[in-house]
RNA sequence: GCGUCGGUGCCCGAGCGGCCCAAGGGAACGGCCUGCAAAGCCGUACAGUCGCGGGUUCAAAUCCCGCCCGGCGCUCCA
């Protein structure tokens, strides 16, 4: 398949090291506050890239770093009298929730930086001892200009890098070059500190997903991720550090578009985000709309998103998943593995072109379109099945899971059942007055009743 | 300012040299189905041609140049 490399520039053959096993490196959170809509951006991209990959039969060794040590986490812990690790620990199942919610895959290994600090230590020794850092007072820095093809990742020179800093980054009389940035930073009181052959002090952001990285998928390994922000400076200096370590770092980078709001990126910094939490809360249809917004927009493409684009991908959803429904009441066997193989070809090849989903889509929305046609011929059940079965099992390598007949699994389903046996039974007699207040009455809680070819069908009308 | 990505119908959004008189989703309209609906299917309209102006090519939404507009980055950031 190709992809896109950041790296490269360009599009290109993508070769896993290893045959049949791909590993993905893609930068989590860091832990201190509610995650947002583009942090579930960033995660819901790489699941389904995992989902695709491991749809294909590879092993994904998918790895995502939790920080639980930074300024932001330090400055919550002073706030509020907790320690930094209580601060890192509440926020983290809060993140952990929201992931699930989403229906995001867990990653297969979450180091946490905290848990690292010896590898980093390592790291940077070797960094120092090859003259590629210095230490002082403050801390240890990389000297960024002894490194070869620094910018590369954003196609700068370092000179380049230099001049459009100059304007905005603070003098620092304790770095050589104001390129350079900190690998360990010195303690300062009342923060948390490990030690390390240069004084107490605690590391620095990037080196984290460095050591991380290369600890645990090793060199040379597959992919690295992460949102398009992340370019420079932190993937940048990891690379830098990788290389200046005398390490081979990822073989190619990946980096998803952001998620804006107004025309902006949603953020912490410009504070026009939305949790993820208050968004299930608003609809706990939002998980797969979100989920169908991502697919049908090209993940480095920018996406806007708003009240209208949610709701018509709420449609979307429910298009979906009326067809299920369809095909559940006309007896869908689900164990059944008949399939529409040139379906199934065309969503291969869409995705096989740098996980093009919105493509994809199309193709699973085509599908969806024949299934119905051939439930509502009613002929070629058998034909009428395996398109039916093609659609869902297509979603649902993206983690876009269709409802299918949840009737039977509710509560309440033995009165719903009586109210539509009443219904058809007040039809039959012709009383459409009757039959009509009954549809009212379910719909006023919220249940939907529809008359199909094989008979009535209820649903609740918003499931997840 | 520098770099980078983008500007496609009413909306969202694919395509990135010929298969495009431009996918898919949403919304609209008409028909079929229905007691009426809903869902579904079929069809129609909507892009007078893909931000604007040049150019390359037998051929351009797709490549090149210039301009306008917007996003992102330029050391907190997914």
């Amino acid at each position: 398949m190709k992809i896109y490399d950041t790296l490269q520039d360009t599009l290109v053959d993508f070769v896993p090291r290893k045959e049949g096993e791909v590993s993905l490196y893609a930068c989590g959170p860091t832990v201190y506050s509610h995650p947002h809509l583009g942090h579930a951006r960033q995660a819901m991209t790489y699941d389904i890239m995992r989902r695709y990959l491991e749809w294909n039969g590879l092993h994904v060794h998918h790895v995502a770093n939790v920080t639980d040590i930074d300024d932001k986490i330090i400055n919550r812990a002073l706030e509020e009298g907790r320690t930094e690790g209580e601060v890192a620990a509440e926020w983290k199942a809060v993140y952990d929730e929201a992931m699930d919610a989403l229906n995001i895959l867990r990653p297969l290994d979450r180091p946490h930086a905290t848990e690292y600090i010896d590898e980093m230590v390592a790291m940077i020794h070797t960094l120092v001892d090859n003259g590629s850092a210095y230490a002082n007072d403050s801390g240890v820095y990389l000297r960024v200009r002894s490194v070869e093809g620094y910018g590369a990742l954003v196609h700068r020179t370092p000179d380049e890098l230099a001049e459009g800093a100059g304007a905005r980054v603070e003098v620092d009389d304790n770095k050589e070059d104001p390129l350079d940035f900190a690998l360990w930073k010195a303690a300062k009181p009342g923060e948390p500190t490990w030690d390390s052959p240069w004084g107490p002090g605690r590391p620095g952001w990037h080196i984290e997903c460095a050591a991380m990285s290369l600890d645990i998928l090793g060199d040379g390994f597959d992919l690295h991720g992460g949102g398009n922000d992340l370019v420079f400076p932190h993937h940048t200096n990891e690379r830098a550090e990788a290389i200046a370590a005398g390490r081979e770092f990822a073989r190619y980078w990946l980096h998803n578009g952001m998620l804006n709001t107004g025309g902006e990126k949603m953020s912490k910094s410009l504070n026009n985000f939305q949790t993820i939490q208050s968004m299930l809360d608003e609809n706990p249809l939002n998980a797969r709309g979100l989920r169908l917004l991502l697919l049908q927009t090209h993940y480095r493409k920018t996406l806007e998103l708003d009240d209208d684009s949610m709701a018509q991908a709420h449609e979307g959803v429910k298009r979906l998943d009326a067809m299920a429904r369809k095909a559940a009441n006309g007896g869908l066997d689900m164990t059944s593995t008949a399939r529409v193989d040139d379906a199934i070809e065309r969503f291969r090849e869409a995705m096989d072109h740098d996980f093009g989903t919105p493509e994809a889509m199309a193709v699973v929305f085509e599908t969806v379109r024949r299934a119905n046609g051939a439930l509502d011929g009613g002929d070629e059940a058998d034909q009428a099945h395996a398109l039916a079965l093609t659609a869902i099992e297509l979603a649902n390598v993206f983690g876009l899971q269709v409802g299918l007949d949840e009737a039977a699994d509710d509560d309440a389903a033995g009165d719903i059942d009586a109210m539509v046996a009443a219904r058809t039974e007040a039809k039959a007699n012709k009383d459409f007055g009757e039959a009509d207040r009954i549809r009212d009455e379910l719909a006023a809680q919220g249940i939907t009743v529809e008359d199909t070819a094989s008979g009535p069908v209820w649903y609740r009308t918003c499931v997840r």
